[in-house]
DNA sequence: CAAGCATATGTCACCGATGTCATGACACCG
DNA sequence: CGGTGTCATGACATCGGTGACATATGCTTG
């Protein structure tokens, strides 16, 4: 591959000049940089970025880590869909506008692969790291011994490290007032299993829309039926459904802790033979578009905000990198809209029309 | 950041020592190793890879272009899910176990980008690049000027530029084959667009596979339903399925062009009343087991098998690197498995046991 | 005991850019 | 006309490692 001074040579001139024309550092006579724009083009010349780190000690790199991209049990383990591709393609969007590179490594699910992989971005001088957790959680990370600034997204440790987050109890919240405002008084919820972060997050979230609503809290209405993706789980979600439907006062509405789960319902509901959405409505948690548009009839959620906490990820990466606050810490909290689709009916004319953070959509 | 002078200073030995150290070349005494480690160790040394690369020309990177990770509009223009992410988990898996590192770039759907993205890598001296296609499609790629070897996954040029491609044609066929062998005879397909490559080649495997059992073709029940999530999508399926059962001697299974057109069909089906799967039949095509999985019932369907395409396209990619076969062109098929499940109901035992790459499924 | 050889370590140039400084040619100005 | 500033360009050191080669030491061997 040819070196600046291979262009050099064939343009008649020193190497320093090649370089001039490169970078429009100091001038350049007009027809010295024909002469070397012409060389390079014709030698098919691309500069090397090694080289040019050694002096500048700028990699233009940014490393990311996920755990999740290889985990090929992605389904068996995971409350959602995939949220790192779409962190990563927030990630993704701001990087490349600031012209940086990403690079991507992957545990593979391993945990002790974290500080290998991080050695390799350090040998590559990364001058920022993300590391994106599968689910909202806590994690713990090796010490990074040097002053590179990271990020964690959809994760968070007790360290204090900066990270992005999504607002699981906003989220709940934002949905069930969505429901309630369209008159629904008696709302099931079927919650993720209580082992992570997002249940009790959300439970709040919950529980403070019924209250602010005047509704009370029936415990009866409220069931944990997440059994990652074991076998057991459709079995559990039809005896909590049956269950619910045979109290003196049973819901209307089916709250899921996400898409998926609801897709169960809508099946397990039909199978019992009621109409969706007239005799029952079914509200998810995600926006997985893939099912909550697909679904017929097309599903209520509220987003989880992958790609924006990508991009807000990414932004708070790159002004740690610029200087200005390379010592912030904690957290930062992203939250979704609510999609509103035909799964939930309206019981009564909504006269609450304010309501903030609420997307309504027309098939 | 420490260099490889900061530690011999701090071993007392020369730099080249400590080179030896690390890279295990010639001979060290043992005093001297763990002089050097600890030094390495309290400097929290991390050797500078553009430093190296300077030398060796060997910068251990393969780059990765993907048209896909930030397309906003994923769901809108392709039919299948997120085929990136797998076939960027295959590729990952077989990168990262070669000791090499993967540099990931997108075009943001914009076909100028692609020759930037590339540039940007050569800059970073990748040793080989990875371009993947949205779906199964014809691309035109800039050239390369220069030698960098180059793989096309899930896509194809007409320069002839090595690719790995999914088995289409094979794919339809052993799915067809298996649901002929439950017994079904009457066997509709609803199939994607027309226009994109996979179509023509599944409408083959689907024929091949009746043709061998002696089942006579029908084009009353093959129709193009795919509108590209467009509004009247399901309306089309709805009408499609509408006219197919009316006729006189109708469909007892319904091939979907895709697993997320089989999710809607599962719902228009339910909503005319029919039992699934005692009534009628599905199946689906991809085994994206978001939905195929967690469907009710599950959802017989084949798998596209981006992540061992992925793996091969890796493979293929390092053999061209290793300079064995830096000539090679063309395509590489890749089959998956059919993923028997309940929504095909066996009309009569399958006498035909020995079907080849069949899965079944017991939930 | 000298030659021969493996072991342990150091010296120095080099990879491909760029920052610093120097130089030559003009133009402008008082 | 000499001083000063701007433009255009080149020489050279430097970044952090590694390859080629040299050197020093101790041990074997004929």
């Amino acid at each position: 591959m040819a070196t600046i001074y291979d262009v050099a040579k064939a343009a008649g001139v020193s190497a320093k000049t090649v370089s001039r024309v490169l970078n429009s550092d100091g001038p350049v006579g007009r027809e010295t940089r024909e002469a070397v724009e012409t060389a390079m083009a014709q030698l098919g010349y691309v500069p090397s970025n090694a080289a040019r780190m050694m002096r500048s000690n700028k990699s233009g790199l940014i490393g990311v880590i996920t755990g999740a991209i290889s985990t090929a049990k992605e389904l068996t383990t995971r409350p959602a869909g995939l949220p790192d591709l779409f962190i990563l393609q927030g990630i993704q969007q701001v990087i490349s506008q600031s012209g940086m590179t990403l690079m991507i490594a992957d545990t593979d699910g391993r945990p002790d692969r974290v500080a290998p992989l991080a050695r390799t971005f350090l040998q590559h001088r990364v001058e920022g790291l993300i590391y994106i957790g599968e689910y909202h959680k806590r994690v713990e990370l090796p010490r990074l011994q040097v002053g590179t600034p990271m990020v964690l997204a959809n994760c968070f440790d007790d360290a204090g490290t900066p990270c992005i987050l999504p607002d699981d109890e906003r989220g709940q919240h934002d949905v069930v007032a969505r429901i309630l405002a369209a008159g629904h008084r008696r709302i099931a919820y079927l919650t993720l299993r209580n082992g992570i972060a997002a249940t009790p997050l959300r439970l709040k979230g919950y529980r403070d829309a019924l209250a602010q609503a005047g509704v009370t809290y029936d415990p009866a209405l409220v069931q944990d039926c997440d059994l990652m993706e074991s076998e057991g789980e459709t079995q559990l979600l039809w005896d909590a459904i049956d269950q619910m439907l045979r109290l003196p006062d049973p819901p209307t509405t089916f709250c899921c802790g996400n898409d998926k789960m609801a897709l169960k319902v809508y099946g397990i509901l039909r199978s019992r033979g009621l109409k969706l959405p007239e005799e029952i409505s079914v509200a998810g948690y995600d926006n997985y578009r893939v099912i909550a548009e697909t679904l017929y009839p097309p599903l209520t959620t509220v987003e989880l905000p992958y790609a924006a906490m990508g991009v807000r990820t990414a932004q708070r990466l790159l002004t740690m990198i610029s200087g200005e606050s390379r010592e912030e810490r904690g957290p930062t909290l992203v939250s979704g809209p609510v999609y509103w689709r035909e799964s939930v009916t309206e019981r009564r004319q909504p006269n609450v029309i304010k309501l903030k953070n609420v997307r309504e959509e027309n098939q």
